[in-house]
DNA sequence: CTAGCTCAGTTGGTTAGAGCAGCTGACTCT
DNA sequence: AGAGTCAGCTGCTCTAACCAACTGAGCTAG
């Protein structure tokens, strides 16, 4: 039954084709809507919220959320880590999930970005060569360097899952290891990978983005040894 | 503090050591531990099982969940729905997400595929070929094969993802478009692919997965325009 | 007249206690 | 020995009350 006012809630959603932002019936509406107590119109939302599908603001109101991958990305990241606990090597997978999904997509980018995303990543190298200098890449530099090169790519749900995926592994690793890539070398790969793809050479795209992947894989067994 | 809540269920998990399956405390146990209400217990469970954290069962008891990619594919699948509603063309980019990761993903594949794995990707292809005949080919064996043979790369996280794009795919599909793809064709295409991947050629086989692709998409405009 | 404050009203957050419903396992009767 | 029953766990739902965050109208001070 819990199950079933979830799906009318979202039902109410699609039917009158709200939007994220939109606001939603207040509680007390949709216990009489639903027929059914207060108690389990919240039960109902906490889970839809917990997908993300609903936002939920104390004082305020209930609206439709923002559909964001967020929660993927929480569950991934719990996943990854009680995986590790218990003597998985989960985190090594995501970061192969990533490389086999990176590599596979950065050969069809090479030669096809436009001039303005180029530039856009010439600005994140050089910002890395000056965070490099100061002694350590900022996590902010990585992302968004990786963002705005997929995003080439032109499909903004592909973007949204492989922000997810990296955000879900950065979130793993420094919970877990101590996050420390030598940042000149991270930013020479940067480099690399930014040269290869404004060349259009997709093999040697495809073998700076796995070098950097490696460079990863390796930091991350050195520290793991626990 | 709802949301404390849920931390310190999820905690719990990891400073046990749970392994997907392992009993939780019950409700009321939880309600001693955290020292909160049963209601505030209850919504927190109701989060996490709606991400896949833990599994409730009426009677018996909670339970660690099985972690899967499910929570993954009921927010994508209604991600799309409501997009489409909305007039977004969001099934069309669910559907470039998976055309973007296994085109680029086929080609590592090309020539790699063990010989079992050949050997259950041609008997998936000829039960095709018994049901085109018939009139149509099942959804499962046309799940079947993208997971036998994506299973080849050797991560179960990655198989896992693909699968959750597949069938958010088609679950949106089949509850907005008719389904219909002319089954011979569906038949020919998959030989094609497995023709082209056992023969090691990568190309050839990165250009069958669009040809694939590009009939489902052709497909899905022609019964979308309504 | 305006800027800022206060307070009432709305909305979600939390608690408490009661009874319902599904499942298990032991106990009893045949 | 086997099948039926019942007691006890478990989670599920409801009601009723109060707490806490936010908004906005109205008041007060400048």
């Amino acid at each position: 039954m819990a199950r079933d006012i979830q799906e009318r809630i979202k039902k109410l959603i699609i039917d009158r084709r709200l939007a994220p932002g939109a606001p939603l019936p207040t509680e007390t509406d949709l216990m009489e809507l639903l027929g059914v107590s207060r108690n389990s119109v919240r039960e109902a939302l906490k889970a839809l919220q917990a997908m993300g599908i609903v936002e939920i603001r104390h004082g305020f109101g209930t609206y439709v959320g923002p559909m964001s991958m967020a929660p993927m990305t929480e569950g991934l990241a719990f996943r990854t880590v009680a995986g590790h606990y218990r003597g998985e090597d989960s985190l090594l997978q995501l970061l192969e999930l990533r490389e086999a999904v990176e590599t596979g997509l950065i050969a069809r980018l090479a030669g096809q970005v436009p001039e303005a995303a180029l530039a856009e990543l010439d600005e994140l190298v050089g910002r890395m060569a000056a965070e490099a200098a100061e002694g350590a890449v900022r996590a902010d530099t990585d992302r968004a360097f990786h963002a705005a090169l997929y995003r080439g790519l032109g499909n903004r749900l592909l973007s949204e899952v492989l922000d997810a995926f990296w955000e879900a592994f950065h979130r793993v690793r420094t919970d877990l290891a101590g996050l420390g890539a030598d940042p000149r070398v991270t930013h020479r790969q940067h480099a690399e990978i930014l040269a290869a793809v404004r060349d259009g050479d997709a093999l040697r795209a495809e073998q700076a983005v796995r070098s950097h992947f490696d460079n990863i894989r390796l930091r991350l067994r050195s520290s793991g040894q626990k």
